[in-house]
DNA sequence: AAAACCAATAAAATTTTCTAATCAAATTGT
DNA sequence: ACAATTTGATTAGAAAATTTTATTGGTTTT
C-alpha cells in the first residue's frame, strides 16, 4: 500500500493542478495541499513551482514521481497476485463503451458480472470512440468497447468482441413485416428515419449504399433523431422506419412489436471490437471481466 | 513511502511476534494487532497464522512480504536520491563498535560529523565482534567498526580502518617512563594488569607472547579488569602497568600523566575493520559517514 | 496449579487529516 | 482598466484514524 500523500502527489503531477487533483481523488483542496506540503517538508525541498495558472513538477518532484509510479506500478502488481491467491476480487473497473454497446448489451453483461463479482465495482462511461481510445491511452478508463475498427495506434490492444448487424426495424403490424428481406426499390418508398451526421450507424448505412450504387437523395427521409431510443420511439410511434443495430431492439423483437428485415444487396456488418492499453498493468478485476466477455458467455448471459 | 500498515508488517514478519514487533516500532501491541488487522481486512485473508507461542506468514502472508520489502528497498533508495539531489542528508544511523572505537574514537568521529551534517541521528553501539557481525548481517545495523580481522562470510564487505598498537602503559613518574622501549626481562619484574579472558586485547598480547616464545606464566600478574577505563585507573592509582590501546590513552599521554612504552621483540599491532552488509541498500547518510571514515579525515579531527 | 506469555477486544485519548470559509495573487474577458 | 474567475495558501474547527490503556482468554512453561 501506498501511503495517501504519494497517491494525492501522482494525481496532481497528473493534472498539474491542485483543485482538479482534489476533485478527482474527492478531497477537497486544502486537503490536497496539505499533503504536497507534508511531503515537501519530508523531503526539505519543493516538489512543484507554482508558476501562474498551473504547476510544474521540479527536479525533486521528477525524481519522486518516477519512484512513485514505480511503487504504484508494484501496488497493482501486489494486488493482483492477492486476489488470484484469495479468489477474492475486488476493486473499480472502468469501462468505455459506445450507445449501443452501453446501452444495450453492458447492463446485461455486468448484471451477470456482478453476481459473480459483487465487490468489483462497475462504472460503463458511454462516450463516443474517439473519447474512449484517448481514455484507454491515458490509462483513465481499464477497457473501452467501441463500434467499429480503431486507427491503428502503438500500445493499443483490439479485441474482436460481438458480430453487429444493422436491420431495417418495421413495425409489426406493417404490410412489410412478414417479410424476410426488402429490396431497396422498396425501402424508397418507406418513410425512413436517420441519425445525425457523423453517427456511426448512419456512416455505415450510407456507405453501404454507396457500396450498392444507391442514390442517398432517393430515399424518403422524414426525420432526423439524434439517438438510439428516440429512433425506436419513433418507429413504435408509426412515424416512420430506420436501419437499427439488432442489438438495440432485442426487446422488441422478443415482445413480437417490431419485425428486422435485412435489405437485399445492403451488407450492414460491423465488429464490436475491445481496446485495451497494452502497457496498462491489468488489474484482476480486469481480467476477469475479460474472460466474461467471451463470445459464448454473452450470448448465454442474453438469452437468458 | 510505505503506509504505516506495511511497515509494521515487515517487522511482525521479521520478529514473527506482534508484542515484540509493537516494541521494535515503539508502540503497543494492540497498535500492532490493529494494523495487521487492517491489512488482513483489506485483502479478505489471513496474513499471519497465530499459532501456539508465535506467529508464522501464511501464503498470502508471504507474497505480501515479497512485495513489500521490494517497496521498502524502492524508498530506501528514493530516500538517497533524494538526499542527493538536495542535499539535505538525514535520517537514522545505526553503527556497532567495539570497546576502543566506540569509546575513543567515535565519539570525535561522530561529534565532527554531526556537526557536518545535524539531521543524521547516529547511534553508536558497543558490542563484541560476533554480535556487530550478526547485526550487520541482519541489516538492522548500518555499518560495524571491529578490532581485528573477520571470519569471511559471504555479503560482508570489508574496509581497513585505522591501525592500532598495544602500547605499554606506565604511570609518567614511573624510573622506567622516560625510556622508548623495555624488554621482556624487564616487564617480567613489573606489576601487570591483565584483562579478562577473551578479551580481544589479551589475546593478542598473549599471542604476541607465544610468538616471541616467552612463557606467559612468567608475568606478574597483578590484577584482572574487566574494561579498558578500569585498567586505566588502575595505572593512574599506581597499582600496576599494562598493555592498552595506544588509542585509549591519548587523554592521558597528551597530558602527560602516562609514558606509552614499546616492548622489545613484541608486535602488538592490529588494524581496526569497517563491516558492511553488501546486500543492504546503504542510505545517503551511511554514504556520507564512510567517506568521514576516511584515514586522513580522522587524524585531523582527532589531532584538534 | 501458578506464572508467564501472547494476541484479541473495548473504550478512551490522541493525533492526523479533512472541510469550510477566507484570502491574496494572477489571469481572463469585456 | 475593471470585474469575474481561477488557483493555491491559511486557519480554525470537525471528523476520522490511530494509538494507548486496561482487560480478557487461551496457551505454554515451570
Amino acid at each position: 500500500m501506498l501511503s495517501d500523500s504519494m497517491r494525492v502527489f501522482i494525481t496532481v503531477a497528473d493534472k498539474k493542478n491542485f483543485s482538479k487533483a482534489a476533485k478527482a481523488l474527492s478531497l477537497t483542496q486544502p486537503a490536497v495541499s496539505f499533503q504536497i506540503q507534508t511531503l515537501e517538508q519530508y523531503y526539505q525541498t519543493m516538489l512543484f513551482d507554482r508558476v501562474n495558472r498551473h504547476v510544474k513538477l521540479t527536479a525533486a518532484g521528477e525524481l519522486l514521481l518516477d519512484y512513485a509510479v514505480h511503487m504504484n506500478n508494484l501496488q497493482a502488481e501486489l494486488e493482483r497476485n492477492m486476489q488470484q491467491l484469495t479468489g477474492h476480487v475486488k476493486g473499480e473497473l472502468l469501462i468505455g463503451a459506445s450507445t449501443t454497446i452501453g446501452e444495450y448489451i453492458l447492463p446485461y453483461v455486468v448484471g451477470s458480472f456482478k453476481h459473480d463479482y459483487p465487490d468489483v465495482n462497475v462504472t460503463i462511461q458511454i462516450m463516443n470512440t474517439k473519447d474512449i481510445a484517448n481514455a484507454i491511452r491515458n490509462k483513465t478508463f481499464d477497457l473501452g468497447i467501441i463500434e467499429g475498427p480503431l486507427d491503428h495506434s502503438e500500445s493499443m490492444e483490439v479485441h474482436k468482441f460481438l458480430e453487429d448487424e444493422l436491420v431495417l426495424a418495421i413495425p409489426a403490424d406493417h404490410p412489410l413485416a412478414s417479410k424476410e428481406s426488402i429490396t431497396l426499390d422498396e425501402l424508397k418508398e418507406l418513410p425512413y428515419i436517420t441519425r445525425e451526421p457523423g453517427s456511426g450507424s448512419r456512416l455505415i448505412f450510407e456507405q453501404a449504399l454507396i457500396d450498392a450504387d444507391f442514390d442517398i437523395e432517393n430515399l424518403n427521409v422524414v426525420m432526423e433523431l439524434g439517438s438510439t431510443t428516440s429512433i425506436k420511439s419513433a418507429i413504435m410511434g408509426g412515424l416512420g422506419i430506420s436501419t437499427i443495430s439488432k442489438w438495440a431492439i432485442q426487446d422488441l423483437l422478443k415482445t413480437g412489436k417490431v419485425a428486422a428485415l435485412n435489405i437485399d444487396g445492403l451488407t450492414l456488418k460491423r465488429n464490436f471490437n475491445i481496446i485495451l492499453n497494452k502497457e496498462k498493468f491489468q488489474s484482476e478485476a480486469t481480467g476477469k471481466f475479460l474472460d466474461f466477455l467471451d463470445v459464448d458467455n454473452i450470448n448465454r448471459i442474453l438469452e437468458s
